[in-house]
DNA sequence: TTCCAGGGATCAT
DNA sequence: ATGATCCATGGA
């Protein structure tokens, strides 16, 4: 996907498969918020303001100017676009209930986001609702992050959050996930856990996994957010839902029956099928 | 009131 | 191994 430099934004014309509604809204990133004119979005210690119509995307910072040489560095690869989505849907809409789920929302592209962001923003994720994710993690923020503009925090680094005792944590509205963040943020900054390097996916899997509050569900969407390991596939309420109503004819289908038909069905393309499910099923109520 | 949410830890069999 | 229960919080 090509973008300018274009007065003191980066612009794309004509976007292939990339709706930032459809990309920002499905589920996948929690820091953002409406404006206006379009959203502006909390990444990379930056705020970025972001407006599209049908012909165009328009990126640009509220103070100072984006070059194209920054939205190079940073934007381009966190809404992942030098990936071709239209290859990606031709394979998946072979499959007649992906293609359903695609047409839903084809513009939605998955973001590779901040591994310590995403292992945080996941473990507040689980057994809760999108908007009261959305709060905690602002709050967090708020509180421990360093201020970027008005009203707007960075991602709080675990030297930020290791100052946050189980009680502050809980002030953030956290609830009984406090003490999970407080052993992801110990095991982090102690090194125990080093979430930058590592041989093979199935290692950083485990490594996730041994940090309290940290399941499969939790360790998947981390490989596929943060990672961009696109052949996993985490399986919630809404895709177990979504798959059970139409690969199992409504039965209550088990976890591994559903991980299984998934990496048949969709091998190496599992997780971007996932996430236009979960998207198709959220926005349908399917149940 | 009761139920449930982008689950997982813990306890009971 | 597998299954039930509990966990904070807030909206429906």
């Amino acid at each position: 996907m090509t973008y300018e430099k274009r007065s003191r934004g980066v612009y794309i014309t004509r976007p292939d498969s990339f709706n930032i509604s459809e990309t920002l809204t499905c589920g996948q990133v929690f820091r953002f918020s409406h404006t206006d004119s379009g959203f502006t979005l909390l990444a990379h210690g930056r705020m970025l303001c972001i407006s599209e119509d049908e012909n165009e995307i328009r990126f640009n910072y509220p103070r100072g100017d984006l070059s194209i040489e920054g939205f190079a560095e940073i934007w381009a690869d966190y809404f992942d676009l030098n990936r071709d989505y239209t290859e990606i849907k031709k394979v998946l809409c072979r499959d007649d209930i992906l293609k359903t789920a695609v047409d839903f929302a084809p513009g939605i592209r998955i973001l590779r986001q901040e591994p310590w962001e995403t292992l945080i923003s996941f473990i507040i994720s689980q057994n809760n609702r999108i908007p009261q994710i959305q709060k905690s993690i602002s709050n967090l923020c708020r509180r421990y992050g360093t201020p970027i503009d008005e009203d707007c925090y960075a991602f709080p680094s675990p030297e930020q959050l290791a100052n946050a005792s189980i009680a502050e944590l809980m002030e953030c509205r956290v609830g009984f996930r406090a003490r999970y963040i407080a052993d992801a943020t110990y095991k982090v900054l102690s090194g125990e856990i080093d979430l930058y390097t590592y041989d093979c996916p199935e290692q950083m899997k485990e490594r996730l996994l041994s940090i309290l509050g940290v399941g499969n569900k939790v360790a998947d969407c981390i490989m596929l957010f943060a990672y961009g390991r696109y052949d996993y596939f985490p399986v919630d309420v809404w895709v177990r839902r979504v798959m059970s109503h139409y690969y199992f004819g409504g039965r209550e289908a088990k976890l591994d029956e559903i991980q299984q038909l998934a990496k048949d069905k969709f091998a190496g393309y599992a997780g971007f099928a996932q996430q236009y499910l979960f998207h198709y099923a959220r926005q349908t109520e399917i149940r």
